[in-house]
DNA sequence: TCGCTGATCATCT
DNA sequence: GATGATCAGCGAA
């Protein structure tokens, strides 16, 4: 099956992006983001959840692409029957641990190499987009201000804007969220 | 559509 | 011992 990416968001460990999983060098955790680009990162989230970034950059930059969104466009049926609570098409690859679970991403994909044909998760370029929007992350409490989210304009699969979680104390930002 | 909450655990303090 | 690069289910508007 196939999905096309619509919203992915950048990661940075070159000390410029608290945000990152790299930030604090390579931890056995954020290992594959220091190795080499084109392979995948794969993290478990929240005690319930998978997500999927691409490495990039020269190795040992500890950079990634965490890949958020995107729309199924070969085997709807395949995504459905693993994705049984979406309740429309475009609810099977809209965010980031949705888009794991129609892939079929998981531990067993961690570190593999998305541009060799043999892997079972490849990448491929496609089309580009008509027009893309840049805007802040989503779901993050630290360094909101960068603007590394890039979706395709319009696409109906994008996220929906979340501040992060708990407000951070270092930073100035204080939102009344508790 | 919006807002809130529980689930659940690897990682780091 | 606290905290997330989250989602689904719920009730209210």
């Amino acid at each position: 099956m196939a999905v096309r990416l619509t919203e992915v968001e950048a990661y940075t460990g070159d000390g410029s992006d608290p945000a990152a999983h790299s930030h604090r060098g390579p931890t056995p955790r954020a290992a594959i983001m220091f190795g080499p680009p084109g392979r995948l990162y794969v993290y478990f989230s929240y005690g319930v959840h998978w997500c999927a970034n691409v490495v990039v950059g020269p190795d040992g930059t500890g950079s990634a692409v965490l890949l958020r969104a995107g729309e199924v466009v070969v085997g709807e049926d395949v995504a459905r029957s693993r994705r049984p609570a979406a309740r429309s098409a475009r609810d099977l690859a809209r965010g980031p641990a949705r888009l794991t679970q129609t892939l079929a991403i998981g531990p067993g994909d961690r570190d593999a190499d998305l541009l060799d044909p043999a892997s079972t998760v490849r990448l491929h370029r496609g089309p580009a987009p008509d027009a893309v929007s840049v805007g802040p992350r989503v779901g993050i409490s630290l360094a909101t201000e960068l603007p590394w989210r890039f979706w395709e304009t319009g696409a109906p699969t994008v996220s929906v804007f979340r501040a992060g979680g708990k407000p951070r104390r270092s930073t100035a930002g204080q939102d009344g969220r508790s």
